[in-house]
DNA sequence: GAAGGTGATTGAATCGTTTCACAGATTAGC
DNA sequence: GCTAATCTGTGAAACGATTCAATCACCTTC
C-alpha cells in the first residue's frame, strides 16, 4: 500500500507540516501562493489526507452513527435517506447498521460506532432504552432514538404517535361498520407494534359492542403475512374477523395476497385490511392498500438536527418531537357502495 | 467527553500500557492472573479502545465501504445483508453509502472511503468504472464490482448475466405468442439497464417476425412506472405493444398498477409485463408478476469473500464470477387457458 | 551453583495528523 | 527611524493505540 503523508507534501512543496495542515483546513492563514504551491504538491503525489490520524487528534470522527431496526424495510431506507441528507449537509457521513431486530446485534454495533468515536448516533431500538445506549450517552455520545417516544427515558427521540395511528385505522374499521376486529402483528417486544395495538384497543373502548382480537405473526415481513393468511383460511368461516389492522405495510400486503390467491376471503369484502406505513408499494400491491403514513425522510432529518444542536450545546434538554400519522384510505377497506 | 485510554487502565491494573494492549489482542501471551486483573479494570473504567489509534498504527481499519446504487430498493438491501454477515463473519464492518444513481456522490463516497482507509470497497457503479476508482486501487484498496460484469475492466467483480436474463425474459413474451414486444427502462447509462435491454434484443432477433421498441421513464421506481402507465393509455390503441418487458420490478409494479387501476387495459390479456429481481413484492403485486430473480443474497456474500482473499493474496488475477439469473413465470404473463 | 531456557512484562518508538507558541518579515503609525 | 501590529510560516508536542527488543524472574539441567 503507498501511502503519502502530509510530510510527503510538505517536502515537495518545500514547506513545513503546519503549512500543509493549514492549507487543508484554514486556508485563510496562508498566502495565496504557497497555498497553489501546496495543492500542486498534493495532486502531484495523490495524496490523500488519513482521517484516523486527524480523528485521533481532534477526539471525534466526523461520522453519525445509525442502528436502524430492519434495512430490508423501504420505511427504513427512507428515514436513513433523511438521515443522510442532514448530515451531508453538515459535512458529516452516516454510518448504518442494520440490527435486524436482534438486540445481539445492536449491541455489537453500538459497540462498533463507540469504538470508532461516532459524533453521534441514531437508533431505532427495538425494546427498551439498554444500559448500553445509557453507557453511550454517559461517555458523551449524542443519541436520538429514531421512531420511538423517548420522553421519559431522557434521550431525546423522534417519533410518530403511533397510538394515534393506531386508534385511526381501527376507528376507521369501525366507522366502515366492521365489528370483529384483529389487530396482526409481531415481536411485540418492538415498542411501534405494540403502540398501535395500544391505540387499536383504545378505538375499540370508545366504540364498544365490537370483539377485538390479536394475533401473532412470526414476523413482520410480506412472507409472514403470507402465512397468516393461510393460516386463517384453516379456521372456522365464523370464526374470523371482519377487519385486520397490520401492524405494517409488508404484512398486510403478504395477508392481502394469500387471502385474495387462495380464494379464502375477499377483501374487503369479507375481511377489511389496514396496514401501516405507506410504503411504496402499498399503492400498488393487489388490492390498494388502506394504510396510516408516516412522515419518513422527515424523521430522518429531524433525528439528525436534534442530534447536531445537542451535540454543539451539551445542556440542551431532551426534545421529543412527535409527527402525526395520517389515514390514508385505499381499496382494502371501502366496500364499494352503490356497487352490487 | 470522559475518555479512558488504555493508559489509566494499565495504571488501575498496575501493569504497563504494552500488557494492556496485549490482553486485547493477544491474550495467551499474557498470564491469567493479570489478564483477569487488566479486565476487572477495563470493566471498572467502562474503557472502550479508541479504533483510531489502532487504526493509525496498524494502517488500515476495520471496515469495508459498500457503495450502492439506490438504497431504497429491496434488491440491494438485500445484497448488503448478505455483504454484511461476511464480513462480520471477518469481524469487518461494512459502512454504506448510497450514491442515489448521482455520479458526484458516487465519487464523495470513495472518497470518504479512501479518507478512512476502509479495507476495501464493493461498489455497484453507476456507469464506467471511473478514473476515481482506479485512483482507489492503485492506492492498493481492493475492489470488487457488485452487480456488473468486471471483465476487460481489470476489477473482480460479482455479478447476474443480465444478457441472459433480458433474454430469458423476450424469449418467454416470444413463447407465449407475443409480436409486439417493448422493453421498458430508464437511465440507460446503467449497465444493467442496457444489457438486458442488449438481450431482449438478441431474442427478438433469434425468433424473428416481432417488432421491438424501446420506452424511456423517468427513473427506475414505482411512480416512474405509473406514469408511464398513464402515458401509454393516452397512445392509438393499435400502436400498443401486447407485452412489454421493464428493467426492474419496481417500475414493471408501477405499470401494471396504473394499467390496471385505471382501466386502461387488461394484464396480461392486451399486455404481458415481466418485471427483473424478483423483489419481495413482485409476489404480492397486483397481479404477481413474472420476474427475474436475482441471487441477491449471494451477491454479497461472495462480493466481500472475494474482497478478503484479494486483501490476503494481493498478486491474484481479478476474478468475474457471474451468476445465472432465473426465470419466474406469475400471472402477468400467462393468459390462462381453458378460461373462457 | 553456573549456564541456559522459558514465559511474562516492560517501555520506548511509531503511525499521520492538528494545534499552538513562537519567530521572521513586512507594513503601518507617528 | 523606531515601535507596534499584522501576516506567514515553523517545528515540536500531543492524541491512543500496537509492536518489538530488552529485561526480569523463575526453572531446569548438568
Amino acid at each position: 500500500m503507498v501511502t503519502m503523508s502530509i510530510r510527503d507534501v510538505a517536502r515537495l512543496a518545500g514547506v513545513s507540516v503546519g503549512t500543509v495542515s493549514n492549507v487543508l483546513n484554514r486556508s485563510d492563514r496562508v498566502s495565496a501562493e504557497t497555498a497553489a504551491r501546496v495543492r500542486s504538491a498534493i495532486d502531484e503525489l495523490g495524496f490523500v489526507p488519513n482521517s484516523a490520524a486527524r480523528q485521533l487528534r481532534v477526539g471525534h470522527s466526523s461520522t453519525l452513527g445509525f442502528v436502524m431496526l430492519d434495512m430490508g424495510n423501504p420505511f427504513f431506507a427512507e428515514v436513513g435517506r433523511g438521515a443522510n441528507d442532514a448530515a451531508a449537509l453538515a459535512g458529516l457521513s452516516v454510518l448504518l447498521g442494520a440490527s435486524d431486530q436482534n438486540s445481539s446485534r445492536e449491541g455489537d454495533y453500538l459497540d462498533l460506532f463507540e469504538e470508532q468515536r461516532v459524533r453521534g448516533v441514531l437508533i431505532s431500538p427495538i425494546g427498551d432504552v439498554t444500559p448500553h445506549l445509557r453507557r453511550i450517552r454517559e461517555r458523551g455520545i449524542g443519541s436520538v432514538l429514531v421512531d420511538r417516544n423517548g420522553t421519559g427515558t431522557g434521550f431525546s427521540s423522534v417519533s410518530v404517535d403511533d397510538v394515534a395511528g393506531g386508534y385511526a385505522a381501527a376507528r376507521h374499521l369501525l366507522d366502515q361498520g366492521r365489528r370483529r376486529i384483529a389487530y396482526l402483528g409481531a415481536q411485540f417486544e418492538i415498542q411501534q407494534v405494540t403502540d398501535r395495538l395500544k391505540g387499536a384497543r383504545r378505538a375499540i373502548a370508545d366504540v364498544g359492542g365490537a370483539t377485538f382480537e390479536v394475533i401473532s405473526a412470526r414476523g413482520l415481513t410480506v412472507s409472514d403475512g403470507r402465512d397468516v393468511g393461510k393460516s386463517l383460511g384453516k379456521r372456522a368461516v365464523r370464526s374470523w374477523p371482519d377487519a385486520i389492522f397490520a401492524s405494517n405495510d409488508l404484512l398486510a400486503i403478504g395477508l392481502v395476497q394469500a387471502l385474495i390467491l387462495t380464494g379464502t376471503a375477499r377483501v374487503p369484502d369479507d375481511i377489511a385490511i389496514v396496514g401501516y406505513d405507506d410504503n411504496e408499494f402499498a399503492s400498488a400491491a393487489i388490492i390498494p392498500l388502506t394504510t396510516v403514513r408516516q412522515p419518513s425522510r422527515l424523521l430522518g432529518t429531524t433525528a439528525v438536527q436534534i442530534l447536531l444542536e445537542e451535540a454543539a450545546d451539551s445542556k440542551l434538554e431532551p426534545r421529543n418531537v412527535q409527527f402525526q400519522p395520517q389515514l390514508v384510505v385505499r381499496q382494502t377497506s371501502m366496500v364499494e357502495s352503490g356497487a352490487s
